[in-house]
This record gives structure tokens, C-alpha cells and sequence, in this order.
DNA sequence: AGACTAACGTAATCATCGG
DNA sequence: CCGATGATTACGTTAGTCT
């Protein structure tokens, strides 16, 4: 369902670049880390990203996988339906990772006009542009895509809110006019 | 207090790599 | 070729900052 817009959009998907190959000891280190500790903060990733010669969001991609792929925390399944003791435990260190955010920028108006010229050229830059994006305004690849991430998002809600002001204004002013203002809205 | 938005969560899916 | 898993997405939530 999510990639249904994905893939009418983007060529960016296709060229993922190389996967990361964990040695075992590196894996081991993940593993062990994970089996404690499931949610890690920042500080944590970057301290396994050194540890494993990676980068912090490829930490966070392996936590993210194992998570969801060892069955943590289903939508579907009520907390208290899980193992209960290993579940608080989760429920704690969650509590402990999100108070070890990672500092929250405050991207300058020059940072978001690059950003967001960027945008209107590309929604989904590739690992190319996200690189050269990155160095030009000095923060770090993964800010990039976490920028971009939350923008498309943001659109989308702006567009849908447009959308049915849209639909409102129509309805106030009658239905005549139904056919000309339908095409008003899809250009927003 | 509420709006805005960076950071982060899950779930679904794509794509690469090694057997 | 296929399974395992790293990488990416949409969408929802949390929390810091500003007005």
C-alpha cells in the first residue's frame, strides 16, 4: 500500500547503492546489543556505528529490521498480550531511548532554501544528491533524508487540507460550479 | 496553549547479496 | 533462483521551539 506512490514516482529506489555486509564480529556486537537493548538512542547508535565502521542511520536501519521482523511491539497486538516481564522492560528502555534523542537542529534560512529548491526539483533525491545536499549545507546525510521524509509528508497533509477547503468553498457556494473548480483543485 | 516541524516509531515493500 | 536482510518508503506519534 505504501509504495503504490512510490513506485509511480521514483527512479531514486533503483539505485540503493550497496547493502551493508556486517562482518560476524560486528554482527555479534549487534546481536548482543539488540538482544538487551532493542530501542537505542543516539548517543548508542553512534558509539555501534563506530564500533561496526558504519553509519549511525545503518544502525538504526538494522534495529528498525530486527524489531520489526522479531514481532516487537504489533499494532495489531495489545501490550499486555506480550510477554509481559520482557515486554515492560521494552516499554522502559523505549522511555529511555526517546529521552536520548538525537539534538534537534534548527536549519537556517539559507539550510532550507537549498533544501527546499532541492525539493521542487526532486522529491526523492537519490544517494548522490542526498551526499552533495548534505555537504553543502553541512549536516549529515541522514538529517537529509529525515528532512526530506517529513516534507514530502507535510505536503501531502498541506495538499489534502487544500484539497478540501477546496471542497468546503464549493459547498458554500453551490453545486453549479461543480466541474470548473474540480480542475482548480487538482493544480493546487 | 497551540502551531510547526525535527526526530523517531511501525509496517510494507523493494533490491542486493550469498548460498 | 531464492531466502535473508539491508535500504527505503508512507504514515503516525513524540517532543522541542517559537509565537
Amino acid at each position: 500500500m505504501a509504495q503504490d506512490n512510490v513506485s509511480n514516482n521514483t527512479i531514486a529506489t533503483k539505485h540503493r547503492g550497496r547493502r551493508t555486509s556486517f562482518t560476524e564480529d560486528h554482527l555479534k556486537i549487534l546481536t548482543d546489543t539488540f538482544n538487551k537493548t532493542p530501542y537505542i538512542g543516539y548517543a548508542s547508535r553512534q558509539r555501534l556505528a563506530l564500533e561496526t565502521n558504519t553509519e549511525e542511520f545503518t544502525i538504526q536501519y538494522c534495529f528498525q529490521n530486527r524489531r520489526t521482523r522479531h514481532g516487537f511491539q504489533k499494532k495489531s497486538e495489545p501490550e499486555e498480550h506480550l510477554e509481559s516481564s520482557q515486554n515492560r522492560d521494552h516499554a522502559e528502555e523505549k522511555i529511555q531511548s526517546r529521552n536520548d534523542r538525537q539534538p534537534r537542529i534548527k536549519y537556517t534560512w539559507s539550510q532550507l532554501h537549498t533544501l527546499n529548491k532541492a525539493f521542487i526539483g526532486n522529491n526523492y533525491p537519490g544517494r548522490d544528491s542526498i551526499e552533495k545536499l548534505a555537504k553543502e549545507i553541512g549536516v549529515s546525510e541522514s538529517r537529509v533524508k529525515v528532512w526530506f521524509q517529513n516534507h514530502r509528508s507535510s505536503c501531502c497533509i498541506q495538499r489534502k487540507k487544500e484539497a478540501n477547503e477546496g471542497l468546503e468553498q464549493r459547498q458554500n457556494q453551490g453545486q453549479d460550479l461543480c466541474d470548473e473548480s474540480l480542475e482548480g483543485i487538482e493544480s493546487t
